[in-house]
RNA sequence: GGGGUCGUAGUGUAGUCUGGUUUAACACGUCGCCCUGUCACGGCGAAGAUCGCGAGUUCAAAUCUCGUCGACCCCG
């Protein structure tokens, strides 16, 4: 079956509309998820982020197998019925996490042995089993174990955790045929993606593309992005990487990112996107508005009764002011938080919504220097 | 009237006995910046006090002495 169908291409860039179909329902794309890790979109209601207009998210295969355990997710009946998101659910597989919590690990071909961040129990855990615990979870879309490299990186560590990331594709492409095949769930199962790494090296980018493309996933992810590198640097590697993808199969740029980053991977091609950046932000008292982000937390909005955003029609906005949403965020008061991730979910959404509609009509560079424009003026 | 305790940034305290290593420390608050496949309602930074006031001792006083003002407590 098609799981990915190109509707549209824009004019002027590479951006694309089209239709990622999942067991659990169609996603229109470009499209961003918001990042549930734990199995929660940190402070937001399941039936919040749908009328926000999300209609898939992400969870964490390492976050989740650590805690609450697969036991007690198989028990709830998988994923979705233990979180209550009937929608679809892609699942990232723990690589980033073995690279930012880079002190408690160690990586060979054969995989990762690492120690519990919640209890500092040991464990080994191969492409293989990351593939199986995606499965157990009900995932929709599942991603492979790679190996994610900091920036700056030499040609040769780069190198080597590319041919690691194409291996470990492979055998979790092969766990996954075997395990689909053998799917005693009733479910049909779900996709498999792949990542492509190779840091900042162009020709290290083609080859892992080359090889992965060579295999067959469902959908291609750019990884290893947003580690640190300037923003031309990241921006040339999702241009380039995007453009080795195939062009009937999804791309996904991992973890990016703020609204301006996102607008170029569209720009560049790009169909998937996630971050964490509304849901932190928010928390953390920063506000994306159609005139730039600000930081509610200023003094500037003491007094300040207009809306986070006036052009912005989400609950947070329909209903509270700036004033209002500073006082909870200087008195720590936790609907704060939550009125602040849930706008910024909303204004996410928001403009990936126009953005597809623009690309329909075949003007996104139109939409992008228009929505620049007004964002760079500054949010006060 | 007698005795006592205490006055240090916006707030609460440390330092005072044993004067110098204090350009006076800490917490909260205030102000600002940061956050990109989330371990973390988090991280970083800045401003803010002539140590109640005055005199004295001393090379040197938030620190010792005296006076004074203020707050509180106890006894009559």
């Amino acid at each position: 079956m098609e799981t990915f169908k190109l509707i549209t291409k824009d004019i002027n860039t590479a951006a694309r509309l089209g239709e990622l179909h999942t067991q659990r329902g169609m996603i229109e794309t470009p499209c961003f998820m918001p990042v549930g890790t734990q199995g929660t979109v940190k402070s937001i209601l399941p039936s919040q982020l749908s009328d926000s207009g999300a209609r898939i998210i992400l969870a964490n295969a390492y976050h989740l197998f650590l805690r609450p355990g697969l036991e007690v997710i198989k028990k709830a009946g998988g994923l979705h019925n233990f979180i209550s998101w009937p929608g679809p659910i892609l699942t990232d597989s723990g690589g980033y996490q073995f690279f930012s919590l880079a002190l408690l690990r160690k990586i060979t071909d054969e995989g990762v042995r690492f120690q519990s961040h919640v209890d500092g129990m040991r464990h080994f855990l191969r492409p293989e089993d990351v593939v199986d615990i995606q499965m157990t979870l009900g995932s929709d879309i599942m991603m492979p174990l790679d190996e994610c490299v900091a920036y700056p990186v030499s040609h040769r560590q780069a190198q080597n955790a590319v041919k690691r990331t194409v291996q470990w594709a492979r055998r979790s492409r092969e766990r996954f045929i075997h395990c689909s095949a053998t799917a005693d769930n009733g479910l049909p199962a779900g996709q498999l993606f792949a990542i492509v790494q190779g840091a900042g090296y162009k020709e290290l980018r083609a080859e892992c593309a080359a090889a992965l493309k060579e295999i067959g996933f469902d959908g291609y992810a750019m990884g290893g992005v947003s580690v640190g590198e300037p923003k031309e640097v990241m921006y040339e590697v999702m241009g380039l990487t995007s453009s080795l993808l195939p062009e009937d199969k999804p791309r996904y740029l991992m973890g990016v990112g703020l609204p301006e980053d996102i607008l170029e991977g569209i720009a560049s091609g790009v169909d998937m996107f996630d971050c964490v950046i509304p849901t932190r932000y928010g928390r953390n008292g920063s506000a994306f508005t159609s005139l730039g982000k600000i930081v509610i937390r200023n003094a500037a909005y003491t007094s300040d009764f207009r809306p986070l955003d006036p052009a912005c029609g989400c609950y947070t906005c329909r209903n509270f002011s700036r004033a209002y949403l500073r006082h909870l965020f200087n008195t720590g008061e936790m609907l704060g938080m939550h009125l602040l991730s849930l706008h910024n979910i909303h204004f996410y959404l928001d403009m990936m919504r126009r953005a597809r509609q623009a690309i329909s009509l075949g003007g996104f560079n139109g939409f992008r220097a228009e929505f620049m424009g007004k964002y760079r003026r500054g949010g006060r």
